[in-house]
RNA sequence: GGGUGAUUAGCUCAGUGGUAGAGCGCUUCGUUCACAUCGAAGAUGUCGGGGGUUCAAAUCCCUCAUCACCCACCA
């Protein structure tokens, strides 16, 4: 064997013999009659490289299949991807415009062909990248979320599509699924409605202008403000109603300003008209002035303009009041160039603001009020232009230099100075909705959209995380699931995209709709007329949401969706609980009455070493491939399953891994000295009937660290799982029971010999199926590589052995020898007794109990403590220091080598420990409360540890004594 | 504005009522035949502050402070 483990070499070859012997099947290495554990992986991305989020997260869900496919479960975990409909679509643009090529210069067919073929030629790099990290899945299984759809190459067949169609033709006949023309969230980068998910909120550094809108011909109204007590602090005559806004070029599509039905200030003027002050003076429209319960009295000015095409607010205010919704501007955000001109258009605005027409939703819409110099530019630029000609105008509020609500961010054109007045504009951060893909500003546009009335299917996905039907865990997350479903919006389904499900819906010459799965079906709907298909997709959320169910061949009854549903455990990370878990929850019941799964362990993120999100812009993104080279699969997967405490982020540093990976080596070696010895593994072995007190300790301490494994796996503590078993390997396999063997194996007789070689070989095999699930790839290497085997470690039975392993009085024993050897160490290093040099033990007193253990273990402890001889003494000589043990004085006659002072300093210090201890100790057994209401095992192993801990004491006291005397 | 979580050794974090641990780092020593990706020994903590419950609190409750994240329509 060489020195070390090379997982470069290793790993990959290992991979290969696991699939070339099917090894990852669904069902493999099932015991007869085995219950079912399934896992579905969260799809990846196709356009995706696995970063390590997705490490982390199939690292678990890895742990938690192979444990169970060991355990003889009947398993599947099913892998897959899914289509992304907006990063996909972006990720083939981007290619097709370095060839100089555009999706606007292509068919929809033409257009699909090229993201088949990219996705055909690098769909399959996510599913290399995990199978280098180990994931068993069912690969042979491998499923995606548009196989089967209209237009998908040889090799992409399947029936996911079907699933999606007759999920949504389904939910539509039911009445689950709508569409209408709503205010949505539209990206104008990417040209789609989107969900209301899949915005971001950020705080941005932004301005509100205050402008006056001037009252109709020229009416004049008697402002009043009053402060909290009711005294005057304002009055004056105006001809205007002030208004503030961050967006100043929505004010071409106001058709009100509303002001709140207490406000006293405005009352005067409620029912008035006033005039938008932007656009050509002779075609100025004029807007009514009304109440709603929205404007806040004590926010700017307590009036609001309502511009209900581009506002969420606004638009509910303009829908209780009846004011029509003017849309501004196109699917990219630039103002209309559509539509009549401006004058006409503000004509017959402003003929329904005077009441004398009612325009339907169509025809508002259609009516384009952007006046004609602000045609075609976008938003942004849009805005600048309004700023500047209402100030032009000289309809800007003003104020002076000074006011502190300018702020120092605030725009202030012309002189500066406190006394020269300045058009108010406030410096301002504003939350503004963001694109999660495309990071642009979301412009509210009124479109027609498909939506899930979400409302309706919610109801079971609730009951069935409260009656734990479905268990979440961390608990914490509960709340946040029934957070959000309790208060669930509707859900925009419908995507301007070309990738991804289209939606099944005809229309007619008439608009009327026909939902069917098919073309035929729905021609043969409408009698027989020429349809037009609706060109929407669906968002890639509705198809992942089935994932569950279309990954087993449902509609059909197949035997996998019999066998595995609902799955066992879901792992998600917990900023797709909405995206995914709980559509997947609402779905699944709405669909075939059953939950998806019945556990969900919902993991933290991973962050950087300084808690940082990784982003490419930070640059501090670490790339597990990259990671994977340096340490290896096992050291990377052993890090994440160790740092998995439940509910937080975990922070990951390459120094982690290394440490993890220096754990893989240790094992190693373990291995490479048990062959160097002739430890073979011997067939029959059985743990239960060694005779040599070490081994029967080693014994106890492998059956204890099997039970803590599997506990803490049960309850998805993966940390604790992980930490148990490093501790046993390298805290007691490594450091005491090869060590403990060395001398056994050398000078033991024969029968010592053969037990303890079976016993390391018994040993090391339990450490291989036992850190198996977290490190694969090692452990089955050197499961290989110790003896011919019948199986892969893969498949190795899961070991059940329990307490009935351990044995008391070894354990006692060893605990014995082993503070021992620990106090001799402790003592040499502080008397810099020289590392080689072997010393003489002297034992001055040690009762029956002592003598037997010293006895069965001297080698041991000769060797570990480095002892030139052990020399009973009927006292203890002058200049020997005291080693204190349970039932036993013994002495270390160095005297030659040691500064008195040091040893009294030594003494001292201890006993002064010692001392804290047995007062804290006294002074809970002296309380009588204490004794009488603390359970009786606390008191016993109170009042142990004060007799063991004054004994030693003791003895510690009389070594002082002894050493003054000296002195 | 709501909600959730966090605050423990120099750093990163475990620890859900019994008197505080790990990894890394640090100090000293070590070429003992598995391993220097190692071994031995060691130092370092008013468990964020304050109050309460309890025989007993890092742990439960209240409060304050700071930080993080999620959700949210203040123009």
């Amino acid at each position: 064997m060489d020195k070390s483990f090379d997982a470069a070499a290793a790993e990959s070859r290992i991979s290969d013999a696991w699939e070339a012997n099917g090894c990852f099947k669904a069902g493999a290495n099932a015991k007869p009659g085995a219950a079912p554990y399934s896992i579905m992986i969260p799809p990846p991305n196709v356009t995706g490289v696995l970063h390590v989020g997705h490490a982390f997260n199939n690292t678990l869900q890895d742990v938690l299949i192979r444990w169970h496919r060991m355990r003889g479960f009947d398993t599947l975990w099913q892998p897959g991807t899914d289509h992304a409909g907006i990063a996909t679509q972006m990720v083939v643009e981007r290619e097709l415009a370095k060839q100089g090529k555009s999706r606007r210069d292509m068919t929809r067919a033409e257009f699909l062909n090229h993201v088949w073929a990219w996705k055909k030629q690098s769909g399959g790099t996510i599913v290399k990248q995990l199978k280098r990290l180990g994931a068993s899945c069912d690969w042979s299984r491998l499923a995606f979320t548009m196989s089967g759809a209209p237009g998908a190459p040889a090799g992409e067949e399947g029936n996911f599509h079907d699933a999606v169609i007759k999920v949504f033709v389904d939910m539509y006949d039911k009445g689950f699924i709508y569409r209408g023309k709503r205010l949505v969230n539209w990206d104008p980068h990417f040209e789609t409605a989107i969900s209301d998910l899949e915005v971001e909120n950020i705080e941005t550094a932004g301005h509100m202008w205050h402008f006056k809108y001037p009252l109709a011909g020229g009416q004049t109204y008697e402002y009043v403000e009053k402060d909290a007590d009711g005294n005057v602090t304002l009055s004056e005559t105006r001809d205007y109603i002030s208004i503030a806004t961050t967006r100043p070029e929505t004010m071409l599509g106001d058709g009100a300003v509303a002001v709140h039905p207490d406000d006293e200030r405005y009352k005067p003027i409620v029912g008035m008209l006033c005039e938008i002050p932007v656009g050509p003076k002779q075609h100025r429209r004029l807007i009514p002035i009304i109440t709603d319960d929205y404007p806040d009295p004590n926010f700017g000015s307590g009036a609001v303009k309502i511009t209900g095409a581009h506002d969420f607010n606004d638009y509910g205010v303009a829908k209780r009041a009846g004011i029509p919704c003017y849309r501004l501007m196109d699917t990219r955000a630039h103002l209309r160039t559509d539509g009549a001109p401006y004058a006409e258009a503000a004509r017959i605005a402003q003929e329904v603001a005077n009441g004398a027409r009612v325009l339907t939703e169509a025809e508002a819409d259609a009516l384009n009020l952007v006046p004609d110099h602000l045609r075609g530019l976008d938003r942004y630029a849009a805005r600048q232009r309004v700023v500047d000609d209402i100030t032009a105008e000289g309809l800007a509020v003003m104020t002076r230099a000074d006011d502190p609500r300018l702020g120092k961010d605030a725009l202030k054109p012309g002189a500066e100075g406190a006394e020269t007045p300045v058009p108010l504009v406030e410096a301002k951060l504003i939350t503004q909705p963001h694109g999660d893909r495309s990071k642009v500003v979301i412009e509210p546009m009124l479109t027609d959209q498909w939506f899930v009335d979400t409302a309706r299917i919610v109801g079971p996905a609730l009951e069935a995380v409260r009656s734990g039907r479905t268990r979440i865990m961390p608990e914490q997350h509960r709340k946040v699931y029934f957070h959000w479903l309790e208060n669930i919006e509707p859900w925009t389904i419908s995507r301007q995209l070309w990738w991804g499900h289209q939606i099944p819906v005809w229309y007619d010459a008439d608009g009327a709709m026909y939902c069917a799965p098919t073309e035929a079906e729905a021609i043969a709907q409408s009698g027989g007329k020429p349809l037009t298909r609706d060109p929407d997709v669906l968002d890639t959320w509705f198809s992942s949401g089935l994932w569950p169910i279309g990954t087993l061949g449902w509609p059909e009854q197949t035997p996998e969706l019999e066998r595995y549903f609902p799955t066992s455990t879901l792992v998600s990370g917990f900023d797709i609980i909405f995206f995914w878990v709980a559509r997947m929850m609402m779905m699944q019941l709405a669909v075939v009455g059953d939950v998806p799964f019945r556990d969900v362990y919902v993991h933290a993120l991973v962050r950087d070493e300084k808690g940082r999100k990784m982003s490419k812009s930070i640059g501090n993104v670490l790339d597990p491939l990259e990671l994977i080279d340096e340490f290896g699969a096992d050291a990377l997967r052993f890090t994440l399953t160790s740092m998995a405490a439940m509910g937080r982020d975990l922070k990951l540093s390459k120094e982690r891994i290394a440490g993890y990976r220096n754990f893989g080596t240790k094992l190693w070696n373990a291995a490479r000295f048990a062959e160097m010895n002739g430890c073979k593994p011997v067939a029959g072995f059985d743990p239960s009937a060694v005779t040599q007190t070490v081994n029967k300790w080693i014994v106890g301490e492998t059956a204890r660290v099997r039970i803590a494994h599997d506990e803490a796996l049960s309850g998805y503590r993966f940390n604790d799982a992980a930490g148990a078993l490093y501790a046993f390997v390298w805290g007691r396999v490594c450091d005491w029971y090869v060590e403990f063997a060395k001398p056994l194996l050398a000078e033991g007789d024969a029968g010592v010999v053969a037990e303890t070689r079976a016993t390391m070989a018994w040993v090391i095999d339990q450490c291989l199926i036992l850190l198996h699930p977290t490190m694969p790839f090692i452990t089955e290497e050197l499961w290989g590589a110790i003896a011919p085997r019948d199986t892969m470690l893969v498949h190795a039975e899961w070991p059940s052995y329990g307490t009935d392993l351990i044995d008391a009085e070894a354990d006692r024993e060893m605990g014995w020898v082993i503070g021992l050897i620990e106090e001799i160490r402790s003592i040499r290093a502080q008397m810099h007794v020289p590392a080689g040099l072997k010393v003489q033990l002297l034992q001055v007193e040690i009762d029956a109990r002592g003598q037997a253990a010293f006895a069965r273990n001297a080698a041991m402890i000769e060797r570990l403590a480095r002892l030139s001889s052990v020399t009973p003494v009927a006292a203890m000589p002058k200049g020997a220091v005291t080693v204190a043990a349970e039932g036993a004085v013994f002495g270390l006659p160095i005297a030659d080598l040691i500064d008195v002072a040091e040893e009294k300093a030594r003494l001292e210090k201890t006993l002064e420990k010692l001392g804290r201890e047995i007062a804290g100790l006294k002074g809970r057994l002296d309380n009588p409360k204490f004794v009488e209401s603390a359970p009786e095992d606390i008191v016993d192993e109170a009042r142990e540890n004060l007799a063991a801990r004054a004994a030693e004491a003791e003895k510690l006291a009389a070594a002082l004594a002894r050493l003054a005397s000296i002195g």
